[in-house]
DNA sequence: CAAGCAGGTCACGAGGTCAT
DNA sequence: ATGACCTCGTGACCTGCTTG
């Protein structure tokens, strides 16, 4: 009734229509670093577009952007950008797209070690390699949750005697199988429905005393502000308590008081009982918790991985600088030992002859490779990181990082998909509102709009496998660039 | 509750992993009707794919489709196919496109002739002047529904579906117009006629609470006895929720039982909401029996499109006997006048001099040009149909209809595509139950996929055009082409 | 009868309490 | 500061009565 509605922001969102972004500036040869950063850059530029935190790097400091500057990623993705970018724009988008393709299955599994035990008949291929790598780079601080949700791996209610909030329905046990989803911010057992929210009882006292507050002045003990607030850890850090209970939900103004409808109590049994089908094969149920704590965590892991090592580019003005300082030292070479400029041939020839690598090409391209490698490496740690990538035939893993279609067991992946993408529809409804529906059609573009790089990532691969044989010492590189 | 759950039937979708369909039987030059042909062959592909009646065209009769023949779509749109194929795969995709990006707004514009106004100053392209033409060739049996949804304005029961507090209306499903202003105090929806005020069941109950008390000892919460009743906020303070029952006329004196025969009165408040309902519309709001009714119109629209003048094409085998004919006709025609087999330029310059057009080709391309026309015409009367499309810019109705993705009012489309986007998942959650999540990933990987079509198709039809002057006789032809 | 409401019932949750 | 437990106002639903 008195609900408001957004109105209408024109934002403008579409594919090639806007001005040129900043980040173009041009570059000696491939760029060095350049190519690493343009990922991470092209990751800011998504999120931007998303028009909020979608993988928790923080919102650009640069650019002011209020709210029409969030066509940046259409820029990169149609007009002429810097030659060598395609390759990790795909790439990037691939991280994009598998955010939206990926995810599941694991939290009833609580022992799940015998999750991969196929496919290794065949001589790996050098990217499955790379998958199958147990000892994963990723440095998280080594306290990764593997289990998702803890909790008892089915019912909530046969371990009723563990406490048991409600005593008050002891004296009358009229069966009534208090039944409830678990508590949306800690995980424990719900004791109801509280602040609109299904919480504990913990979570409840802990969202009134802060209602109380005067002034929220809790503290992250973190960094980010990103710490989980799982089952057995619910009191590490005040502050995230608090933005996730605000997150789910909860508030004043949605409290709901009285009896159930019937309505919502159906609901609650069928989200029981689609809990417990988990087990079994739950087909299409994830609780929103679920969701959530699917994007707490690849985002968490996404920060670390395009972040982790390299945190001041963060910023994209940073990485501008650099480009920039990379730029005219170029010009300052050039100007110092004049303008060699040899084709491939001649300097092909020339270090044939002399075995001189005349302008350091060579040299930088192993450079460029190393670090290629490295985002690669970060790139597949991350697909790992998603739930039910690592279940998936090694092959299919290997297609889905080189984006390709030709799946040996599509319904895995698409189930998995289908996950991401509810995850990104509850991200889209929570920022978007009644305005989701157009922001998820906005990603499905993209996403399309995307495979457009496919074939140019493809006509540009193949001349740089031929135009630098240095390349050959680089099978995992080299892999990628095939199709 | 006893919800069955679909048990997972391996179908293996994907792209590019299955052996050859059976059309593509080679056919002399381009094979005539064949291109249109194609186009309704591959709806019908589409629509196996589908597993459902999407587009209502009967599934085939031909091969004997159980469950694993419905990657022939896949299998058209990844391989070899008949070279000419593309161009009318890329426009038939377009049409399956549309209908995932066009749709709306319609059903409260019950007037709506003044919809298409602006954007007459600038001469019209031919795709342009083909959308605006407002004669349309569609010849269906002149009932079309205009209207999709007619009814009242506003749905009957105003928001029923949010909570509906009153499942007693449940059980006995009379209807009955459950249509009642709403609480006098709160605003909740009312249940009845209560203590002389139109309540609702929460009011009547606090007020009854209230008569029962021998003292009413509320303290306002606030400070001057003026907080605010609304409807979220109702038990913020029981002080001025008592003063607003008073207000509202709430009194033990005002009781009436019985039925009432003045339901005439209410009526007219009735009247009188939904009025004011009309002013705002709730952004993404459309009712399951709407959504139904764009779907079945478009649908109904599509048969009648693609098999209206040529019924006999519903069944693909008549297609594959059709260019199994063409195609022994040209070899008959190759063993009696020997194999000419003339390049474009013998071709060109033979023409040119004698100005006899050897092989019929020519004449052939006229015709495949004006089969093309009526393809087109076809495709543009079908969009039209979407509703929402016609409202959109010319322009964008162009850019829609060639593929393209430079938008002048991408919001708008996007609305139409998400209203679309709730058709499709209405559909395959109907069809596919639980399963429904997963086939729709399915489908916006078929999108995805097609995005390659583009290239491919601009590859092609660049080449058409050198090749073909005579196509410079059509124009919409040459700006369907032209990117 | 059937429609429709006053009043009753009791499942629920907000807020308070207090041992930890 | 936390959270198990308590109290009491709430409100969804029901029962029984009244009326057309
Ligand atoms: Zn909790
Ligand atoms: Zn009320």
């Amino acid at each position: 009734m008195a609900e408001v509605v957004s109105s209408q922001n024109k934002t403008g969102q579409q594919i090639d229509q806007t001005p040129l972004n900043t980040f173009t500036a041009s570059n000696p040869i491939l760029g060095r670093e350049n190519l690493g950063l343009t990922t991470i850059e092209m990751m800011e530029m998504y999120q931007k577009h998303a028009g909020f935190e979608f993988l928790n790097v923080p919102l650009s400091v640069s650019s002011n952007s209020t709210d029409d500057s969030d066509n940046d990623l259409e820029e990169m993705v149609k007009l002429e950008l810097y030659q060598d970018s395609p390759l990790f724009q795909k790439i990037n988008f691939q991280i994009q797209k598998q955010q939206l393709i990926a995810k599941e299955r694991q939290e009833n599994e609580a022992v799940g070690a015998l999750t991969k035990q196929r496919h290794e008949e065949l001589p790996h291929t050098s990217l499955q390699s790379e998958i199958d790598n147990e000892n994963e780079s990723f440095d998280s601080r080594g306290e990764r949750p593997n289990k998702l949700i803890k909790l008892e791996p089915v019912s909530p209610q046969p371990d009723d005697s563990r406490r048991s909030p409600d005593s008050a329905q002891m004296k009358k046990v009229t069966s009534t199988t208090p039944t409830l989803p678990p508590c949306r911010v800690c995980g424990e057992r719900a004791s109801g429905f509280h602040y609109g929210v299904n919480t504990c009882e913990a979570c409840k006292g802990f969202f009134r005393r802060s209602l109380k507050k005067i002034k929220i002045d809790y503290k992250c003990v973190g960094k980010n502000n990103d710490c989980l607030i799982a089952p057995g850890k619910r009191n590490s850090c005040p502050m995230c308590r608090y933005n996730k209970c605000i997150a789910v939900g909860m508030s004043k103004d949605a409290i709901k008081t009285g009896r159930y409808t019937h309505e919502k109590r159906t609901k609650d049994i069928v989200e029981i009982k689609k809990l417990q089908g988990t087990s079994n094969q739950p087909e299409d149920a994830d609780t929103e918790e679920e969701l959530e704590t699917i994007i707490q965590m690849l985002t968490k892991y996404h920060r670390e991985i395009t972040l982790g090592d390299l945190p001041h580019l963060g910023n994209p003005q940073n990485i501008a600088d650099l480009q920039q300082k990379y730029y005219e030292e170029f010009q300052q070479k050039k100007k110092m030992f004049g303008d060699l400029n040899l084709s491939k041939e001649e300097h092909f020839s020339f270090y044939h002859s002399t075995g001189l690598d005349i302008d350091d090409r060579l040299t930088m391209m192993q450079g460029i490779c190393k670090s290629l490698e490295k985002g690669i490496a970060k790139l597949v740690n991350f697909a790992k990181q998603i739930p039910g990538f690592v279940d998936l035939p090694l092959e299919d893993q290997a297609s889905l990082i080189k984006d390709r279609c030709d799946l040996q067991d599509p319904d895995k992946v698409e189930a998995i998909q289908w996950r991401l993408v509810k995850c990104l529809c509850l991200v889209l409804s929570k920022k978007w509102g009644s305005r989701s529906g157009l922001k998820f059609c906005e990603f499905i573009n993209c996403l399309i709009s995307a495979r457009d790089l496919t074939e140019w990532h493809v006509k540009i691969t193949k001349n740089l496998v031929i135009d630098w044989p240095v390349l050959q010492n680089h099978p995992l590189l080299l892999e990628m660039m095939t199709v």
